[in-house]
RNA sequence: GCCCGGGUGGUGUAGCGGCCUAUCAUUGAGCCCUGUCGAGGCUCGGACUCGGGUUCAAAUCCCGACCUGGGCGCCA
């Protein structure tokens, strides 16, 4: 085969003022135009798409047969000659010499990746494979690989060192969620709800700015377009900062990322109407949203948790990016510092219109407050020793949040539900593929 | 976990007791067509999730299973 020591070209590679020269192109078959004596072959790669253009008196039979009956979505590579031609899409087309059929696709696709025909969510992440060959897909895929890289490159800026913490862990969790069980030899361990107890551990390493981004996992039952059972989190942990500074961070972070998305090329496909946020973002205490939803007609009990209409409620009337702070000690783990002389903490969650996206706080680090913490909350000190011993040897103060990767991007592009933005989404039914 | 929807050719759909030998689009096969760009035209092929029940008659009504969409709760 002679693929490996051709020089391909992606299909935006070439243009008009190549007219003439020789080139190689491989891609799938996204579509065929049969006008009889003249046939089209559009060859679909990474980069777009690239016309061959076949004219039945000019080309052998063989080669003109070959291109008519090779199926859609067939893997090619083709040699031909580049022709400036103004009636093609792209303004040149490729005349071929020959075309190499690498793979035969199957007639009966699981879904039309030209997007001629829709598909449910259902179909598409059945057939993901295929889903991503389709123009909105690839691009939501490419905007989360940036924003990924958005975020690490902010984060490096601004000194933090990348940790990796394990996802397997022994059962002394912060709680609140439930964990999925595994087998781990001949005990029984759980995959990690998060990392939170392992990043503030590394506070008392001396890496005082810390951040990761891995895989949490939730064993809950929800069954909603905005939960995953296994999502992306990030995560930081700061030394010697109050609940304000991270705050000041995470936003910045987020406005970062919308300006990077905001210059990708391919966003249009995926939505029109992204907007840079401004910040800083409002501020409102908790007791101030509780007082803002009773004149909305959505009373909440002081000390409860924002139902799913309030938070909506919430998000029609600020209208933009918020944070909540000083929340209730009852409704916040353990490691949130309690503020002197109330029952509220130095807890914020960061809100979109429609969705709680981080949360995070100022955390405590006096050993003492919280081993009391761990036990008002009807939870075993002794099984968190491993951390609390982290406090005991001299822990700065320190502050962090966790940031869902998965609804940063829905928020950000505008997309109703979660499991779009995961290449394989892991569900209450879905484990497979 | 609770509540409400839905499962019809490969894909997306119409039909919701007899007019169904099941609609339409797209895909596939074949034919016509030398500038298509959601090409066009003609011909053909392809489906009622499964099991039980009601009825003279079931894609259509009832029950169960499986799959699935949405809302709420929990949760991030």
């Amino acid at each position: 085969m002679k693929l490996f020591g051709r020089n391909r070209s992606y299909s935006n590679e070439i243009t008009a003022e190549h007219s003439g020269e020789p080139v190689s192109i491989a891609g799938w078959v996204h579509e065929k135009r049969d006008l009889g004596g003249l046939f089209f072959l559009l060859v679909r790669d990474r980069e777009g798409l690239a016309q061959v253009t076949l004219h039945k008196r000019e080309v052998d039979r063989e080669l003109f047969e070959q291109a008519r009956k090779v199926p859609r979505e067939s893997v090619v590579a083709i040699d031909g000659i580049i022709k400036g031609e103004p009636k093609a899409p792209g303004g040149y087309e490729l005349l071929p010499k020959r075309i190499e059929v690498l793979s035969v696709a199957s007639y009966d696709l699981p879904l039309d990746p030209t997007g001629k025909v829709g598909a449910e969510l259902d179909t598409r992440l059945d057939a993901r494979f295929m889903d991503l060959r389709s123009e909105r897909t690839k691009h939501i895929f490419i905007i989360r690989s940036q924003v990924l890289k958005a975020i690490r490159d902010f984060l490096n800026e601004r000194g933090f060192i990348e940790i990796n913490t394990p996802k397997i862990v022994s059962a002394a969790t912060e709680g609140g969620t439930a964990l999925f069980p595994i087998s781990y030899f001949e005990r029984e361990a759980f995959l990690n709800q998060s990392p939170q107890l392992y990043k503030q551990m590394l506070i008392a390493s001396g890496f005082d700015k810390v951040f990761e981004i891995a895989p949490i996992f939730r064993a809950e039952e929800h069954d909603t377009t905005k939960h995953l059972n296994e999502a992306m989190s990030v995560d930081i942990e700061v030394a010697f900062v109050s609940a304000e500074e991270v705050m000041r961070i995470l936003e910045e972070l987020i406005a970062f990322v919308y300006s990077k998305v905001a210059l990708y090329p391919g966003l249009d496909s995926v939505t029109t109407q992204l907007e840079v946020p401004k910040i800083p973002f409002q501020r409102i205490r908790y007791d101030e949203a509780i007082e803002l939803l009773a004149d909305a007609g959505e009373p909440i009990e002081w000390g409860d948790d924002l139902s799913t209409s309030a938070e909506h409620k919430l998000g029609a009337r600020i209208g933009a990016h918020y944070f909540i702070t000083e929340w209730p000690r009852a409704i916040k783990p353990f490691y949130a510092q309690p503020i002197e002389d109330k029952e509220t903490t130095n807890a914020f969650d960061l809100m979109h219109p429609r969705l709680e996206l981080a949360s995070g706080s100022q955390r405590v680090h006096s050993y003492e407050l919280l081993k009391q913490n761990i036990e008002s909350k009807g939870l075993s000190a002794a099984s968190f020793a491993f951390y609390l011993d982290a406090f005991r040897y001299g822990m700065p103060p320190h502050a962090g949040w966790g940031l869902g990767v998965e609804r940063l991007l829905m928020s950000m592009l505008g997309i109703e539900n979660v499991r779009e933005v995961v290449l394989f989404p892991r569900d209450r039914r879905r484990l497979v593929p």
